[in-house]
DNA sequence: CATGAATGAGATTTCATTCAT
DNA sequence: GATGAATGAAATCTCATTCAT
């Protein structure tokens, strides 16, 4: 069961490097010291073998997001929670986080496929979480009358093109988490002491 | 030459859907109406028909960042600018704007490819855009007192994070554009009247 | 196109005499001097390959069979005709009809694949067609009375031994074809002189 | 020892049914409930399991040809027995038999294979039987005169015929035994009176 | 400009077989 | 007796590319 995820690991990183398309599966299995039919022993091919990394990475995403605590004093604690969350993510998974930003997308025309299901499952947790979040925030006067639809996906927006600057490495993330939730908070909260 | 046109257009659609490695050059040629050894009368090959859509491509984006007004009467308005633009072109060109966000990407571990190049000739071209508009707007009192490199790679994945939603078809970015420009404005500019 | 006949008549020997299966795609080309992307050029694959060279074979028979002369003096006649075509016809198409006779039934179980359906089709054509001899031959006392469902069956099944003798090169059919026709026709024909 | 057997009639009905090729040694495990390398604990491998398989039943075959009586009152009845011990056989061990008829052909081009050997074994015996057969009935007078090198050949084709259409399941040989019978009658025995 | 036919290189996958337990 | 894990060898198939016309 070693060799087993000897594969899972390794595949994980190279499909998030490379793409899908462009990792063997004797790439996969030379880096992972094991043989190729081993692959056609544990999963059904490497199609099977990317679903199976996949499925596990949204299953841990989801999971820690029914985490976040929903009682905090404020509403804005929740957003800076959410964006904490994705920051932390990234830093403990970053080859199956960078998967699914990346590589998913050139797998989302059919639209059974995992990549397509969980994508779009994803967006819908955000949009209500952060859309229960702004309503409640906005009635109670915690946040500025802003437009919901709008700001919700401008935040998934900037969580999302947070992620994909660390996956590229073009950014090292430190000091961006404390900053993106300064940016939003300046942004939403009402009456802020000036910085 | 309309032939040549036809595979560039279907080849650019394609590579953006399903990236490189997994759009085959019959499947080019097939939707474009045209046989295969035409790529090789027209491009060197498979790689010098994507490096030439990338170069038109990115030819065309900095170009059109040059175009951008800098004598404008606030800074904010630069900034503003700066993102009509990338609305503006997603809106023309998404596919191949899709192909710089999407394809791109997993093609960057060769530092001398064309998508590395180009990718941070961007970011540099951004970053010190951003840069120069923050430093004078904090210096001249329109802006709050922001820590610059962060929120400069802040924007960055804003900008970033909006095309890719609009890629993946998660957002019709009507009324985003406005409401980005609001978000951001509200986060950085100094005694704005209250919402 | 002359590669392609010589894929098609390689692989119609090689696959009755080895079986599909036993039979490999290098080994097809290696025999017909073409390379192995050739027979995908041509055909969807193996499979593809095989249901080729049945459809044309059964096209054939079943358009010989449709020549067969129906205006002759006496039933019995009609029976000789129609063993004199399948002796003609191993004589000229072997590999083909052996094909029909052997490697299909081992691939029977799929009840839409090409060799369940042409068979069904042959035993049905055949049935008709003796039966309407018997019939007739009976009605008018040319033949003895023969029980006609389990007489059919004795005929079919005589062919069909007589064609897989010759299939397994167990025998050189010469003489045997007008043996055969001699053997039916004392146990069906009323009032022959004794020899 | 059971799950000996259970392989053993796994493999004798899968050969039968798809050929020795097409069945793999993970679809007959699988089928017995087995694992693989429990073949290999009782055989030498694939191609030994096969070969236990048809010795036994050409075992049993030539040793039921031994039983034959050969003191019957009229050489025919030799004849009939002949054509009833097979269609007994079939009925008892039809997977076996269809075995012997059907996967060993494409197994035929190597002489020193087990298939090769048994069914030239097989044809000798019954050529002997038959010649002697009928050069008796031909010389005592209760046969015609009729060619009996041919004869023989195309009384061993009606029986294999007849096996091949009931392990093709094209026929349910009920009834057919009767008849065979019957028609051979008619075709060799001199003076019948006429039905 | 354009194509039908063909290919070299290599990818995915299968399968009989073995090893360690 | 029996098995889960693993493998060497080879099969089918794909794909970018080229040749001859």
């Amino acid at each position: 069961m070693k060799k087993k995820n000897d594969i899972i690991k390794t595949a994980s990183r190279l499909f998030a490097e490379q793409g899908f398309e462009a990792t063997t599966t004797l790439q996969i299995t030379k880096e992972a010291g094991v043989t190729e039919p081993l692959i056609y022993y544990h999963f059904k091919g490497k199609d099977d073998l990317f679903t199976h990394i996949l499925s596990s990475t949204f299953k841990e995403y989801f999971s820690r997001l029914e985490t976040l605590n929903n009682n905090t004093p404020t509403e804005f604690e929740k957003i800076e929670n959410l964006i904490g969350l994705h920051f932390q993510l990234v830093e403990e998974l970053p080859h199956e986080i960078y998967l699914t930003i990346n590589t998913c997308p050139t797998r989302l025309k059919d639209p059974e496929n995992i990549c397509a299901e969980n994508i779009k499952k994803q967006k819908a947790w955000l949009t209500s979480f952060l859309t229960d979040c702004l309503d409640k925030g906005i009635s109670i006067g915690e946040f500025n009358k802003v437009p919901v639809t709008e700001t919700v996906s401008l935040i998934i927006a900037i969580i999302n093109g947070l992620l994909r600057q660390r996956g590229l490495k073009l950014e090292h993330l430190s000091g961006l988490n404390k900053e993106s939730v300064e940016f939003c908070k300046r942004s939403l909260v009402k009456n802020l002491t000036e910085l």
